[in-house]
DNA sequence: GAGTGGTCTAGACCACAAT
DNA sequence: TTGTGGTCTAGACCACTCG
């Protein structure tokens, strides 16, 4: 099979990581030694280097060089264990925040009316948050809900935790839909997560209904690059 | 916040699809349109382009043109639910067809080795099956099985399940811990998918054990573009 | 033959890091 | 000052599709 060249950059470089000789967070060489070595343009040697940072196997850094994403060390998540962020960071015996980007009241988009089942003209509270462990912004989440169903959020508790609020209120989430989407970011979350490239990562969005059917929020999460595993445990399952 | 050119055309794309001036499966402005219509070379044009195609907004076609990618109409794969690939086209009223592209007995790299808790001496299945859908090629599976736990499978038994011939021998899985990864395919699984571009899809890769603790399968599974949502439904959860 | 996307070149200027 | 990555240009040749 012929590759381009492009693609045999990619490949001495893919190789040189799986036999480490390039070794977690230290340099490969840079675009110009490439393109030198390989007698290509730099351009084509970018093009490679590139297409490894979206797939995750590298990242750079502007003025020093590019290095070896260190894919070891991540936290498990796991798809079935119903544990709130503050509480699982805690567990690990790291330091979690909360900072809340955004609240207030907004009209909804038409994508976000449909799916809050309400019409474009009720109010809903539009809030951005991001949650940190040990300083370092993981997780963004943008999460709409109804003024109606939630008339006395304040900003104050959505510091803390939304289903505290619901709790107090005695309230409860009877039902949550989620569906799990691999993205690569738009500029907007990469800013706010402190992501400079592209690359790809978790995007998780979420329905929540109450007891009485009424949906609490539709919120979507993204996960930082690889800080974090997604993982699911079955037992005893009767499969296929 | 000021914008690269290339990001401007992303953006202008990107609005364009969202407002439907671009309608799904139709064409958008060809590279050299936009790269005069905004006044950038045909390499800058182009980089805005790929990045959509990577996003999985649009997709090219040699010699046609560059559309916008369809992202409805996909099938919902539920997380919880434990029903086979067979069983679950067969419920949607689609013909599922299993080819076994690969069916031999090899010797595990050291990575493998490891997964499967075994010696790199010692024999395994190597599997390479490829699932469609009405014809077309919509899951990759690649299967390690060491040869000692399943020493009398055959190629026409895989065609079929690995299920049931575990049925077959009175053994059954007694746990599976799968992890879900967001990936851009290599060269090798975009062949088998007949995919000709780089664009992010999902990876799962499980573990299953039998009821003695043995390792049975090692096994990664790629999910063909937007084919597919994977979904979760959680009831009266204890949320956080 | 005209238009499309795919690859590639040989430059350029910039912002940023390190020394 | 040197080396790095980030953006961008103005070409080129190719393979493919379609009329």
């Amino acid at each position: 099979m012929i590759l381009t060249k492009y693609e045999e950059i990619e490949n001495f470089i893919l190789k040189g990581i799986q036999s480490n000789i390039y070794k977690a967070d230290e340099k490969v060489p840079s675009e110009n030694k490439l393109a030198e070595s390989f007698a290509v343009s730099r351009m084509t040697a970018r093009k490679a280097l590139d297409s490894l940072v979206t797939r995750g196997y590298l990242y750079k850094i502007k003025g020093k060089g590019t290095y070896v994403k260190d894919n070891e060390n991540r936290d498990d998540i796991y798809l079935d264990e119903m544990i709130g962020f503050t509480r699982r960071v805690e567990r690990s015996g790291k330091t979690p925040r909360t900072e809340v980007k955004t609240f207030e009241i907004r009209k909804p988009s038409r994508k976000t009316a449909a799916k809050l089942g309400i019409s474009r003209n009720e109010d809903i509270f539009y809030i951005e948050r991001i949650r940190h462990i040990n300083d370092e912004p993981v997780i963004l989440e943008i999460t709409y809900m109804p003024v109606k169903v939630s008339p006395d959020l304040t900003k104050e508790e959505i510091k803390k935790s939304k289903y505290a609020y619901l709790r107090k209120r005695n309230h409860r989430i009877s039902e949550m839909v989620k569906e799990y989407i691999p993205v690569i970011p738009n500029l907007e979350v990469r800013k706010l997560l402190l992501l400079d490239k592209n690359m790809v990562m978790f995007k998780i969005e979420l329905i929540s209904k109450l007891e009485d059917s009424s949906i609490f929020e539709y919120t979507k999460l993204y996960y930082n690059q690889n800080k974090y595993r997604f993982l699911q445990i079955t037992k005893s399952s009767k499969v296929d």
